[in-house]
DNA sequence: GTGGTCTAGACCACG
DNA sequence: GTGGTCTAGACCACA
C-alpha cells in the first residue's frame, strides 16, 4: 500500500491521527486491507502528507491497541492475524449508520426531501 | 419555538455551542424560521437541557456576530432581518455536499454498494 | 511578539476580549504583524496582564472565525496566510472615521473649536 | 430644544440612555442648554425615536441625581439652576481628553501619521 | 507545550 | 425579564 493513498486533510477538524485510524479500520473491515497485510511506515506518511511523524505514530499505537494491527520487528506494522475478518455486510452498513442518521437530520432541518438528496449520493458513490 | 426542540447530545464529540448553532443555521437556512422569529432564551435551554447558560450563549453570540440573529436589547435574540432568506434548493443541497461526500468516502472503505446505503438512507429519512 | 505588548484596561467599559482583538486587527491592518507571524500564547497573555485565559482565548476565537489568525494545531495562533494584507492607507483611515465623527460632534457639543482640538490631539500622535 | 434633535442610533453598542444623557451634559457644559431651559418630554424624545420611555427617563433621572436637570412639577424637565454655567475651555477640552487618547493609540497601531489623520478630523468638524 | 470546552457562580448592563 | 463578561478550576485533544 502506498503511503500517499491516505487521505489527510490538516484543514478538517477531525484530528489527523483519527483520520488515518479510521481509514484503516474501514479499510480492514471492508477487506481491502487483509490479515498480513503491510502498511506504509511511520516516516513514508509522515513525509508524504508533511505532517508530524508522531500524529502517524498515535494512530498505528491505537489500531495496535485495539488488535487491528500487529506490530512486527523489522518489518514495520501489518494487519493482524487475529484482525477480525472482512465483516459481514450488515455489520459494516451499521458502522455507517451514524452517519446517515446525521444525514438524515440536517436534510430535515434543511427542508431537503429525499428525492432530492438520494440522487446526490448515488451520484456521488459512482465516482 | 421550544426550547427543548433542540436536539443536544453532550456525547458526541461535536461541543455542544455548535449543535445548537448548527441547528439554528440549518433551521433559518430551509426556512422554518423566519426574520424577526424569536429564539428561546438562553435560560430556557439551559434549563431544558442540563446545560450551563454560557455554552447557550456561546452560540448565540456566534450567530449574532455571523448576522444570522440579531440581539433585540433587553427582549432577546431573534432571526435578524438581514438574514438569508430560505435559501434556494440548490445551495441547500450544495451545504449537504461535504457529509454526502463523507458517506461515499467511507462507504467505500466499506465496500458497501449504493444499492444497500441509498435504501437504508431513505428509510431514516421516511421517518 | 511580547505579551506584555498588549494595551489592556480591565476598568474601561470595553470589554477585555474586545480590547485585545481590536488591537490585533488593528496591527494587522497596519501591518505590524504580518502573515505568519506568531501571537503570544493564550497564557502568556494571561499572566502577564493578571486576567482569565479563557477571556483572551475569546478573542482568539474570535480573530480565527473572521479570518484574521490560524490555529497551528498543538503549535499556537499565527497570522492568517489569507489575512488582508497590510491595508492601503485610504482604507486605514477609514477604519479611524467612525471614531473621528465622535470626536467631530463631542467637540460641537461642547463649542470646541477645531483650533483647540486639533492642536490637542496632533501633541497626542507625537508622543 | 426639539425631541427629534437628539441624536440616537440604538444599533450602536453604546446604551441609548446614556447617549442621551451624554449629549445634555455636553450642550449644557458648552452652554448651549442653559440654566432654565426646557428639555423634550420622556413621550416626545420615545415618540420621536421609536424607543423605550423608560429609557428616557433612565436618563433623565440620571441627570437629575447629578444635579445637571431640574423636574419642575407640571412643566417637566429644565435646565437646573445650579447646574455648572458653562465651563471653561480647558476643561471642557479634559472632557474630550480620553477619546482624543483612543484616536492616537489607534492611529499608531494603523500606522496612520498626524499628516493623514488631522486633515480628516479638520474636515470632519468644518461641516 | 498549544488551544478548546464546559461548569458553577458572581456581577453587570439594559429595557 | 434579557444577554454579556469575567473568574477559577477542571478536563480534554492535539502535536
Amino acid at each position: 500500500m502506498d503511503a500517499s493513498l491516505f487521505r489527510i486533510q490538516p484543514s478538517l477538524p477531525e484530528p489527523i491521527y483519527r483520520q488515518i485510524a479510521d481509514q484503516v479500520r474501514r479499510l480492514v473491515a471492508g477487506g481491502q486491507l487483509q490479515a498480513g497485510d503491510a502498511l506504509p511506515s511511520v516516516r513514508e506518511i509522515a513525509a508524504a502528507h508533511a505532517i508530524n511523524p508522531m500524529t502517524v505514530s498515535k494512530a498505528y499505537s491505537q489500531l495496535e491497541a485495539e488488535g487491528v494491527l500487529e506490530r512486527l520487528r523489522g518489518k514495520g506494522m501489518v494487519v493482524a492475524a487475529t484482525a477480525r475478518r472482512p465483516q459481514p455486510l450488515a455489520e459494516r452498513l451499521a458502522q455507517l449508520d451514524p452517519l446517515l442518521h446525521e444525514v438524515a437530520q440536517r436534510a430535515h432541518d434543511l427542508e431537503l426531501p429525499g428525492d432530492e438528496v438520494l440522487p446526490r449520493l448515488r451520484q456521488l458513490m459512482e465516482k
